[in-house]
DNA sequence: ATGATATATTTGGTCAACCAATAATTGGGC
DNA sequence: GCCCAATTATTGGTTGACCAAATATATCAT
């Protein structure tokens, strides 16, 4: 009963330190190519322990804001200051990303690798693809509810779409449809056996290298997904 | 002289950590849900110190692979088991993203944030490209090249699409377009007339509102891109 | 004065010990 | 026998000290 109330969300000390280098940079204080002070420097200015530097350090490497050179010093990267624009505050609030930019993201997203794997799936691909819709069908006639194997479907076909950023994209924004879909409960159980007839219609396309013809498949698919967004 | 030899590739040791963790998780020992041994077992287990699994299990959240929980354990989370399925390996190779996957997702990404740029921007946007535009004029007639400026105005336009998943994958792919080009030294001095006509004509669609003139002038603006990459 | 070499300092990386909050256990009271 | 409180053990978080490599400085031979 308790878990619907407010929780309280203490500001976590790693993402206020992050703030602050971020200020540093965006204020012109640190420029691109610049080296950042060294992680002691940071810790005494800041009043935190060094760890906690280097976490934040962490972070913005990951993100590719800063680069750290062993023995060396840590630089700001030249694409820091592309990446400062608005990336940092995203990530510390990502949950504010709207379902409809994500809905039509991902639609661009999954015809584009529809076609490409139209053109591009090897026999194992169609294999492995077959693997996954009949693991979904399974779940989905059992349980009634299936989103993770629907989506892992999904990240089947970019990979048979050989192109790796595509398939590294969807699998970026996969966690967040999935979070998206259960939260407002899109899934609708009545609609199953539609779904598993649009899934085979487009692995068929696929099969048949028709390129045009997956693209119109993936969009019937979704258009379901398109129209709850618009509402 | 010796900085074009062959780098010897250390693998970090952090990276073998979080392989052998996915290994426990898609093996199936570890479940969606359950709880991932205590960092100091995982050490001892690995052999390694209990900083090296905390760096470890500290990408593995950013990733949303887990979730720690203080005092309490980490837990695997439910969408674990999609991202399991390959994200971790692209975060060990990303480097391997070949370039005609970044250039072909970067255009579909690009025509589609000129389109919606075109239907959503607002006079801010407008006024914000502009400056843009003008900067990397500036330093491209200066200085011969301008690859970070010239991508800095294209974010702007992602920003303008209002379609914060799309700028946000823009952004990610930035880096990578940056780093490709540096190598591949794709700049070339003789075409910055051209490419300064092209980013305006760029911009004059967006801000008449013509969303098919748009794209156009997108696809105009990356055709050397693409010839670049098909060769 | 200049150059190379040896030393000292600074750098990020690593580690083991300690802290506070939580979960599990135990003991007592009803 | 059952339930609740006090205690103990376990958890992730934090800290300061130490390490090896890279850099800056000083020293000395030329």
């Amino acid at each position: 009963m308790l878990e619907n109330l407010s929780r309280i969300e203490v500001e976590n000390p790693v993402d206020l330190i992050i703030s602050q280098i971020r200020d540093l940079i965006s204020s012109g204080k640190i420029k691109p190519g610049e080296k950042l002070p060294p992680e002691r420097k940071l810790a005494e200015h800041f009043g935190v322990s060094r760890n906690q530097v280097r976490e934040a350090i962490n972070k913005l490497q990951i993100y590719g804001i800063v680069k750290v050179q062993p023995q060396s010093g840590t630089t700001v990267t030249g694409i820091g200051i592309v990446a400062i624009e608005g990336l940092i505050t995203d990530i510390l609030r990502i949950e504010k990303t709207d379902f409809k930019s994500l809905v039509d993201t991902r639609i661009l997203l999954e015809k584009e690798a529809a076609r490409l794997a139209a053109i591009n799936r090897s026999n194992d691909d169609l294999i492995k693809m077959n693997i996954a819709l009949n693991h979904y069908e399974g779940i989905l006639l059992n349980d009634g509810f299936a989103i993770e194997e629907d989506l892992l479907f999904h990240l089947k076909i970019s990979e048979a779409s050989k192109n790796t950023v595509l398939r590294s994209l969807m699998m970026i924004i996969t966690p967040d449809i999935l979070k998206s879909f259960t939260n407002l409960k899109v899934c609708n159980e009545n609609t199953n056996k539609k779904t598993i007839d649009e899934h085979r219609h487009i692995l068929e396309m696929i099969s048949e290298k028709n390129p045009d013809g997956a693209i119109e498949a993936m969009e019937l698919h979704l258009k379901d997904v398109i129209e709850f967004s618009n509402k």
